[in-house]
DNA sequence: TGAAATCATACTGTTTTGGTAAGGATTCCA
DNA sequence: TGGAATCCTTACCAAAACAGTATGATTTCA
């Protein structure tokens, strides 16, 4: 179980788009302007979402990149693990059960269980429509009070 | 926020003191050699669990480990916490939330928040008695059927 | 055709991980 | 008193993961 700048950077290109749905392919060039992302990263970035089906992606000029599926039906659990892989426990997880040699019989391994579960459960219960809603919120009363200082 | 080796090591090192309260001090070797952790790999942990107040240790011949709270008052969280430092989001914290320019105007930030507070609160409300007394359990079930295979 | 954009692959410097090595310090027991 | 057992400390190391960079091919529009 790793959250990494894939994670991260994965969330913010794809709530980029959830904010854009009308407006057509959004270039990762663009986005990675906007959100302060490394430009190739992103890409790569971009291809793991596609492979994963979560993004749609428009070649040649005026291309790029639009959300595949409604953002109400995209979680934050669909971006990390289609970046990362699949979200298990990394300790005591399969050849490594065999560590203390007892197979399911190790207590411990309960405990990762279920913290695993409880992480996926708030990613799975998040979606990209709830989080886009939010950042728009927060980007009109930030605009209200004047520009970010950085 | 990343559980290792260290923590899945340190967990079965502290189920393994917890089952054995009540026979003094605990060698690392003995732990060592019916856990399945490299020796010099555990003695190193216990420094960190010795740091934080978790075991105390007894030197020189006949010497070793024991907890130095009952059971009931340590939990998974103390363990992992000892062992790899305070459980926090890998992603979006401290200075990384500058990445995104937004400060705490980043709705990805809340995610990753919640993710964090869900695995806290499963480690911190298991404790080494409810584990050691599980593992007893596991034990004596596995024992009547025969020996592990390994 | 040339610019804009994705796609694919390979490379790289740094940090973390999971140990190992070597020896020192302390305590018990014969 | 002298081992032997045990914890303590520091240093070292190889492999993997991480966070990018580099290079170039391919596709599309104007």
């Amino acid at each position: 179980m790793r959250l990494t700048a894939k994670s991260e950077y994965g969330l913010l290109a794809m709530i980029d788009l959830a904010c854009r749905i009308d407006q057509g392919p959004v270039s990762a060039r663009e986005i990675s302007d906007r959100q302060g992302i490394p430009a190739k990263y992103l890409e790569q970035l971009f291809v793991g979402l596609r492979k994963a089906g979560l993004v749609g992606a428009v070649r040649g000029a005026h291309g790029g990149f639009a959300l595949e599926r409604p953002a109400t039906d995209i979680t934050v659990l669909d971006v990390v693990e289609a970046l990362e892989g699949s979200l298990r426990p990394t300790v005591c997880d399969g050849d490594r059960a065999a560590v203390c040699g007892r197979g399911d019989a190790c207590a411990a391994a309960g405990v990762w269980d279920r913290a695993t579960s409880a992480v996926r459960e708030v990613l799975d219960s998040t979606t990209l429509a709830s989080l886009a809603r939010a950042q728009e919120v927060l980007d009109e009363s930030g605009a209200a009070r004047g520009p970010v200082e950085r």
